[in-house]
DNA sequence: TGCAACTGGTTTCATATGTAACTATAACGT
DNA sequence: ACGTTATAGTTACATATGAAACCAGTTGCA
């Protein structure tokens, strides 16, 4: 690979820097897929994830959520509380450890989860429409190589 | 490929859904960079995308910039703000149209981008090495096809 | 016991970011 | 020429985000 053509110093050509690549696509990605269900319910990306995870692990903490989430602890405690005040999780105290909550989805969440997930499965499939099978084999191998070291 | 193992509305696996990935991967990536130069330079990476832009296209108006670096113009005007302020980006008006700006690096900006844009390929060639040369052929064939479409 | 260190979660504050309104200049159509 | 419309850039406001301080409640251990 050519990675010496340019001298270290040599201005960056943003459009061929991999970082600035991925962010550019991430983006590109994630907003238009927020920007559906925002325009819907109201609903944050980040609150979209924590009720994502909590479609798939009922019960969990908040600590657990940001676990999952990659979020940090403070995130999670607002969009939870953006969340219960709507009424789409439910939030209990912990028998044993009044400190922990124990969360979930209640009926609206549920609600909310049945539209959403097709709408962001479709996003998801219509992207990978773009590549042939191949490509997405190859797409997915590269991900898990690359975030198995990159996640400190 | 295997889309369809899950019905629609079934919980998402966040860890195995395209734009979550990608957005953590990114994320991981850039911050990782941004981190070095915002530690040594105070430097955001709005900022460094800026004066990367420049270190190439010397003269550029403020809404170039934009476009260049797929910020809005606020963004741009901001960072300009701050890069000016600090002396690392000189500002002149356009001849002919007073309403632009002529932009370009001054002899610190200069200085600032020797070390940074190093730095900054380090981190993409620390990225590359964890990939073979199948690999790193394939990742950029699939960014193309991908960014291809998706900028609206 | 009882107190020091720790953990789950929230609040506060400072900063970043996006949208819309605004200012100044330029271009266009008559 | 001259008013309308468009463009470059900044400012204001409202919201989002991150870091650190904070408040329980819990654990470890003398």
């Amino acid at each position: 690979m050519s990675v010496e053509h340019h001298p270290d110093h040599a201005p960056l050509e943003l459009e061929h820097f991999l970082p600035y690549r991925l962010s550019i696509l991430s983006n590109a990605v994630s907003q238009a897929i927020a920007d559906d269900y925002q325009r819907r319910f109201d609903l944050s990306m980040t609150e979209w994830r924590v009720m994502a995870v909590l479609a798939r692990f009922d019960g969990l903490s908040a600590r657990e959520v940001a676990e999952r989430t990659l979020m940090d602890k403070v995130a999670v405690s607002r969009a939870l509380a953006k969340l219960v005040e709507a009424g789409w999780v439910t939030r209990a105290t912990h028998d044993g450890d009044k400190r922990r909550s124990v969360l979930g989805l209640s009926e609206a969440g549920w609600a909310i989860h049945e539209v959403v997930a097709p709408m962001a499965r479709a996003h998801e499939r219509n992207l990978l429409e773009k590549l042939d099978d191949e490509e997405r084999t190859w797409l997915v191998r590269i991900l898990d190589k690359l975030q198995a070291i990159e996640p400190k």
